[in-house]
DNA sequence: TATTGTTATACTCTATAACTATA
DNA sequence: TATAGTTATAGAGTATAACAATA
């Protein structure tokens, strides 16, 4: 949300992506708070449900750490959305299974989700709207498709 | 960075959006780090050259709170690219003033970030460059503006 | 030895609260 | 009373380390 300079003739396209992303996500939370969920759970419903799914695989879909999996499916489970069971190939795996209550919720919160993003997209002239995702799954894809690794702080073992 | 759903008729704003601010963010952040600039020392630094502004001011224009621009500050101060001088008008206030060093870091930094913003859209094609900025800019300018206010949590007073 | 899932916790980030000096 | 700047720190989020069970 840091504007990245006053040059207008260049656009600040870290401003743009920055300001719009970070607004989408607080009206998407909003909107998905309605029903109870996060976007995590959301995610990890919608991706649990078609398909027996281990945390792992879902913590990869989701682009989460594993611990962070953990809560998330503590959360679902709390909620009564979906169970872990154990995997009849695997004895360590957990498969996420999703409830009938959960498969409800997960209808509805698709259609938040997508409620949310086509009240955005439809608040742009046609012709924008269709270039607007081309050029943001081209981007995605190619040249902003991975993360730059930043140096990271060192972390000592535990006491 | 959580994908929203697998529908492939709706297309998933939300991880467009939020991987491709994502990956341009680790590529600035990468880019500013090799002159040993943030991404907000950078723009309090651009945003303090041209006029004479206090820490109130540059926190409004970035979109910081007056405590982030303290250690902001800090750290210009520290690189030896800019320093406090009261204000001759309010005794309370401080005028960030940019170095000689600041002036000639602030020019790397924004030729910096210009050649970051290229690059990605250097990328696109002609035509799909020049819709995705509109695009982009109306939606940062109409529907997705505000930020939705979502419950925060509750802070205690100190000890 | 490597991997799944778990717990515990170190670390970062952000912003609230409290404070001082000044308006 | 309100505001600019500062300090201290609460709280959330994230991710690393260590571990148990199993491959």
């Amino acid at each position: 949300m840091t504007a990245m300079g006053p040059t207008r003739t260049n656009p600040d396209l870290s401003f743009l992506l920055d300001h719009t992303s970070h607004v989408l996500r607080t009206r998407m939370a909003a909107a998905l708070a309605e029903i109870g969920l996060t976007a995590r759970m959301h995610c990890v419903l919608v991706h649990a449900l078609p398909e027996e799914r281990t945390q792992i695989q879902l913590a990869e879909i989701g682009d989460m750490d594993k611990t962070t999996m953990v809560v998330t499916v503590d959360a679902l489970e709390q909620a009564g959305l979906a169970v872990r069971r154990p995997s009849s190939t695997d004895r360590r795996a957990r498969i996420i299974a999703v409830t009938e209550e959960g498969a409800r919720v997960a209808a509805r919160s698709q259609e938040i989700v997508d409620r949310v993003h086509a009240e955005a997209l439809a608040s742009l002239p046609d012709d924008e709207r269709e270039v607007l995702v081309r050029a943001l799954e081209r981007l995605a894809a190619d040249h902003l498709a991975t993360p730059v690794q930043n140096p990271r702080p060192v972390r000592r073992a535990r006491q």
